[in-house]
DNA sequence: TGAAATCATCATATGTACATGAGTAATTCA
DNA sequence: TGAATTACTCATGTACATATGATGATTTCA
């Protein structure tokens, strides 16, 4: 479904929603938590750092760390970096050229509804729940 | 959202949809009618053809046809010809090894609730929904 | 039977995703 | 201040998606 670059950066952010407010987690860390590439990785943390997803820091003690609480940034937010799944609502689906905005064709209407229904699952989730379990340790009870 | 190939495929079928149970559309045609390339196309509809979506036939009024009604067809049997978004249940989000079928990790479960609901919509959508009230120019046949 | 129409396929080219290895720049701390 | 740590960047390579143009194979019909 994601392009291995756009899965890479919503298990790394996964796994820095895991350590939110606590320490900074290295490419190198990160790299060995997913099996990914270290240097591929590295240029995808930095790519999430530039658009303020990421905050990193250099010398010891350093790393990566989310930019934005886990609970508020939504899966959306990290995939969409990479892969634009945002429907094209100026392009026509049957032809290259726009459709009259103000009176998109019925296949077109259509259409968006279907990508506007796909998005809305990245949408609603948010990392901060797809981190939750990851605290819960085996024997860890449930209040 | 789509690759272009799958986006072609999906058009290309709407456009088919639309001539359903009326005459065989030509890949020249098509190709002219979304402004796609007509080799690139080809391949393409050839696809579409060996997984069993249109069929085809040579010669003079020949060209391609859906060999699935289009009330019965849906986006994601098109789409997922080319593109794989069903969630792959047997790899943990985290890591590559897989979970435990059984017993899968909370985020897997809730990762696996994510992907399934976006390719909802293209479950539900079928191609007759698309096709329904479409005002393309039909293709003139040969006197 | 031969020409036209049409699908099918091949050879090749280009760009981008994915990846690797080596190096550079910034930061911390003894 | 210098060594260790870490982010960042560059050069390069491979595979695949996306094309383009030419050619082969099949079918229809005058």
């Amino acid at each position: 479904m994601l392009s291995r670059t756009a899965e890479y950066a919503v298990r790394a952010v996964i796994v820095l929603g895991t350590h939110y407010g606590k320490r900074a987690v290295s490419a190198d860390d990160i790299a060995s938590i997913l099996g990914a590439p270290r240097n591929y990785l590295s240029k995808t943390l930095n790519t999430l750092v530039r658009r303020g997803v990421l905050t990193s820091a250099r010398g010891p003690g350093g790393g990566f760390s989310l930019a934005i609480a886990p609970h508020v940034l939504t899966v959306a937010d990290v995939v969409e970096v990479f892969a634009d799944v945002r429907p094209d609502g100026a392009r026509c689906l049957l032809r290259d050229a726009a459709c009259d905005p103000t009176r998109p064709c019925s296949a077109h209407r259509r259409w968006t509804e279907v990508t506007t229904g796909a998005r809305e699952p990245l949408l609603r989730t948010t990392i901060g729940e797809l981190c939750a379990e990851q605290r819960l340790r085996p024997v860890v009870g449930r209040p």
